[in-house]
DNA sequence: ATTAATTATGGTATCGGTTTCATGAAAATG
DNA sequence: CATTTTCATGAAACCGATACCATAATTAAT
């Protein structure tokens, strides 16, 4: 790889001059910026990055930590932070963490060593929890948390409220007459699971309907998980909804259904939530909460960018609109409908 | 942050003594080894990957390329290429392109400059159409191409057989009785559908049957596109099977069949070709030819990070077998069943 | 014509590590 | 006891860039 140095001689100024050519080009002569631009392109050099950034004490780099790619929701986020690191001239490093907390610690250590400028966490575990994890972390460098507001924790957030938006579907199910709507919900563990499981009980309860237990199974954040959780469902209630709390998790419920011969909405009708581009690709299409996941990934990276470039801005908690989009699997077949 | 200066001072040692405790542990005292590991906890102090990376001139790291996060089949490859990273002590810096080249490029460019050690690059592109700008390319780094041999280039490659994959697939369809098989290919200008568009076309003529033009749609490489090329193919054929070039296209294909009241397979079968994980999450489960997607990472980063510590290995073209796998998209639902 | 301002360029320190070489002290050897 | 090893450590060079300061050559101003 040509260095700084091997343009230099090339053109037959020293180092400062190339380093201008590129920083402060009105600062160097026309004829020598020519001849030095016309050895770059011929070597095809590239500034180190690593370099400049030991220089400039930044990397124009941040890192992004997800639980896992196969999770459309975000992979969709990611086509989308993308987009907005590119636009602000900063590369986006992506680590799956495959819901392992050794490998998000090792991951997180290994983004601090590269020195990323900041970092967006898709984090599904508790931020209270993790408290001191967090106040240390955000102490070195600038910190976006997704799906959950920071709860006066050093860190910006961007959400939206599971708890309305589930709680907004939950009516729309009581108002079309169902009274055994069961739920599909994430471990205790996730809180962004539970605010939305929360959102579904007080919606009922708001209806004067009872939680009743054998409607609330638990299952891991996984189409199969859902899948199988949906059969533990069954085989002790008798549902005519089901709401999953992610949409990946309500495919997995459209499958155990089809798979066992129920007719999807006539006996039982199931929503999700995030609005992933396959609920609209199986049949029917899932009714679900849309998170504006483009919008939300833009924020995500503003802000970051935005506190790293400039420390005097403050840490912000987005919370952004989701809403409810009613499609085949809640009724039969007409246009789609948006709610909210 | 703190800087091995900081350790050092703080422990009483030069810095040359921290930097041994790291690298060199055995020429260090004991009681100034554990003073210093002391301090570096002390200080929760991590070494600066871009010191480190100037000066041994390598970052642990290495780039991935791909078209496109939201087809589940990159998102499959991403998991499996982090995890081969994680095991090798390298770091994956994934991005994606979109199919925009000149985000390719940019990409490239921004991935060089950062001096990561090699390149996965998920291509769709001809290999034979950039043989300058990959020829170029392998002179700065190792480069490994996905899905498509090396055609005699300076690079590695890890693919499947697509012409053999859908050959296999096509020869299927028709000793199940079916005569009037459609195929939804991608434009010509990817020569990894290409090849796939080419087995069929093989397998056909073999068994005796003439290729349909009728019964032959291109479409992009979406499920989207796939929907639409459907459309467009059933308004002047009747076909009794249709095969996709890829499983998110065969998806889009499902769609647009149940869309309009098709009966899958009772009417028309499909196929795709990759073995995502929606497609069995699908009704009916979709026949393809399955991609060992995560043998395929796993030799990709393999090879890679082989050629990037051993000067002296050689490129491979590296070639996996792809397997058949009947679902109910192509008959009743009975158990899958494995051939080839 | 002399001084001041402008223009173009180079020398050198710096960022945070690693490595080579040098050095002094302690231990082992003859 | 003298000499050679071994052990423990530090000083300085280097990796590739940027930025500050210095300087020489013009050009402009008085």
């Amino acid at each position: 790889m040509p260095t700084i140095f091997d343009v230099a001689r090339r053109a037959g100024v020293s180092k400062t001059t190339v380093s201008r050519v590129l920083n402060h080009p009105e600062l160097v002569n026309e004829e020598t910026k020519r001849r030095v631009r016309g050895i770059m392109e011929e070597l095809s050099y590239t500034p180190s990055i690593l370099a400049q950034g030991m220089r400039a004490q930044r990397t124009k780099s941040f890192g992004v930590v997800i639980p896992d790619f196969k999770n459309l929701y975000y992979a969709e986020f990611l086509e989308h932070v993308e987009i907005a690191a590119r636009h602000h001239g900063y590369i986006a490093i992506i680590c799956s963490t495959d819901i392992d907390p050794d490998r998000e610690r090792e991951y997180i250590t290994k983004l601090i060593m590269r020195q990323v400028d900041g970092l967006i966490m898709c984090w599904y575990k508790s931020v209270t929890a993790n408290r001191d994890f967090l106040v240390k972390l955000a102490k070195k460098l600038p910190v976006v948390i997704m799906d959950q507001p920071s709860q006066g924790l050093p860190v910006s957030s961007v959400y939206t409220d599971g708890f309305k938006g589930i709680g907004r579907l939950t009516k729309y199910f009581i108002e079309n007459g169902h009274r055994k709507i069961a739920i599909i919900r994430s471990l205790k563990k996730y809180p962004v699971g539970n605010s939305r499981y929360e959102g579904y009980a007080a919606a009922l309860q708001k209806q004067g309907l009872d939680i009743d237990e054998a409607l609330v199974v638990e299952s891991e954040w996984t189409a199969e998980g859902a899948f199988e959780a949906t059969g533990r469902l069954l085989a002790g209630a008798e549902p005519t909804a089901i709401i999953a709390v992610t949409d990946l998790m309500a495919l997995g419920v459209l499958k155990y259904l089809k798979d066992n011969g129920y007719d999807v909405p006539g006996e039982i009708a199931i929503a999700g939530f995030d609005d992933i581009s396959v609920s609209s690709l199986v049949s029917p299409r899932i009714t679900t909460v849309a998170q504006p996941v483009d919008r939300m990934a833009w924020e995500a990276a503003q802000q970051l960018i935005r506190r790293i470039e400039n420390r005097h801005v403050r840490n912000r908690d987005i919370e952004l609109e989701n809403r409810l989009i009613i499609r085949e699997s809640t009724k039969q077949p007409v246009e789609d409908e948006v709610t909210g």
